[in-house]
DNA sequence: CTTTGGAAG
DNA sequence: CTTCGAAAG
């Protein structure tokens, strides 16, 4: 996903329903919006319940367009952060349009880009590196899904980590279909991976799970990222042996959104969606040691989401 | 005109030549670049050759997109020199689009827009006055010229006004056939309307008529705005009747640009072209007092030109 | 280089 | 609301 037409669809009419969305309106009835309901990411755990130190941190970060985040600083904060491998979704920029900010980036040696083959400025990922991959690749393996830019996997001694950037349903579902078949691809490709690696999943899966993951579910159940259908994907992904890795720390933990749209000051409401994750094999499950979201880094419509792990 | 693919064609080579632009390729040889030839705007005068003092102030700006220019302040600048009719060029915003900012000026109870109907942020002219005229018409009768909003004809007691956004010819020319029947039918139109009362056409005609009228005449003849053909309609114009009052007033006078490509510090360096004109029926010469260059006003790649009258 | 509308989110 | 590339200048 990354964004929505109109935030929380319903909010505006669109779909006539607008149940859950009462921060969204009020204010125009002549009452005042009530507070947000904020989510404060609690200090990072660095040390997993089998009691092994977390010695990997990855961050992930839809950034809404490559070179509009480096001018927005993104960079300074990634700098911050410091992560071992920084991931990125929707750099909608060639590879040979990159600025000179973040190709020359010393930290990061090892750089893996990936980019719509038709659309340019359109989709795109990447991997940032400050140890060198066994081995890295691109796509699913069908032709069909691996023209947009929507997947890199590297391999590590310890796991594949794949991140990915996947198919906005859009508006009016126009995409649903070719969601749902990417979302069977995809999850038989993550399988694949698993049954000889464990493997770490992230970026923008464009899908708030739960009615927790979202601040309006009531309103948006016809919306892109939260119908049945894209929901059940998801869980079917979890059911094929994936653990999300912030929903299994913070199994009740609401309000705690990666993505506002930028229509309607919605992020200043906390009017938002939790669309990035970091899905893991569960076979990593005991080196897990924090799962957070970085939703104070400004520069895109989504936040960075950072993982701690013990391998 | 309005602006050039490459400031001053030549300059980067497209076309071969280089002959007269020395300005802007200075420096990347090595060499400094020459104190740029500069032009200022002498002091207004108001009265006419007959004795009569002016009465009527006129002012013409290709503002390169209204909304942008609003936002850059243009309207303060206009408030400022405060004419009796402003007329805008490529204000490229259809009039539900318009700015309150210009839509509710009190100064200008009298507006009136024309945009393309084609192609939606093409183009488009207006003129604004603090009188009501006796009529107002937009195009000049050609279907075929019509549907890019490109001339409206205010009457006035005294005289017509008119305020063209001449075709520009284009990159590579593509253009240039059409603005040849252009120039001949506008010409038509232009002696239609000096048979019943004498005009005052003014706009960005897209043409610099003479080698003073650019700063680099030799590198520019086969580029849009200066082809032998252009600069030949612009003397036909003349011929049947009508004067170019910058010219008239200040025959030697060079280096008075009024536009300047926004590439490569045009600006900066004076490195332009006079591409917006006020032309006068000979009839009203007796009653032309000024016609001036504000080349201090920002907010487009072209500055404003002011016309002083006595009617 | 800058503006605009259009596609996409 | 904001990104981007395209067309136009």
């Amino acid at each position: 996903m990354s964004k929505r037409s109109k935030a929380e669809g319903a909010v505006d009419g669109e779909n006539g329903e607008n149940g859950a969305a009462p921060e969204a309106k009020k204010g125009k009835k002549g009452k005042e919006p009530e507070a947000p309901i904020l989510y404060e990411d609690p200090p990072d755990k660095l040390t997993s319940k089998d009691g092994r130190d977390a010695n990997m941190k990855i961050t992930s970060w839809n950034v809404d367009g490559l070179r509009a985040w480096v001018k927005k600083k993104g960079l300074d904060w990634v700098r911050e952060e410091a992560p071992d491998v920084l991931c990125l979704q929707e750099t909608k920029c060639a590879e040979k349009a990159l600025p000179a900010d973040i190709t020359s980036m010393p930290e990061y040696p090892h750089k893996y880009w990936a980019g719509s083959e038709e659309k340019e400025g359109y989709s795109g990922v990447a991997i940032l590196c400050k140890t060198e991959p066994i081995k890295v690749t691109y796509g699913i393996g069908k032709e069909e899904h691996d023209k947009e830019g929507r997947v890199i996997t590297a391999e590590f001694p310890a796991f594949f980590l794949v991140t990915a950037y996947v198919p906005n349903a859009s508006r009016g579902l126009v995409r649903l279909d070719y969601r749902k078949t990417w979302d069977v691809d995809f999850r038989a490709y993550l399988s694949g991976l698993d049954a000889q690696k464990p493997l770490v999943l992230c970026g923008d899966l464009n899908v708030a799970h739960q009615e927790i993951d979202l601040k309006n579910p009531k309103g948006n159940k016809k919306n892109a990222g939260f119908t049945p259908e894209e929901r059940q994907g998801f869980t079917e992904l979890l059911e094929a042996g994936f653990v999300d890795s912030f929903r299994e720390l913070y199994p009740e933990q609401g309000f705690a959104y990666t993505f506002w749209t930028y229509m309607m000051n919605a992020r200043s409401k906390n009017v938002g969606w939790r669309l990035d994750y970091f899905v893991l094999s569960k076979a990593l499950l005991p080196g897990l040691c924090d799962s957070k979201i970085r939703n104070t880094a400004m520069g895109s419509d989504h936040c960075p989401i950072t993982l701690h792990l013990a391998v």
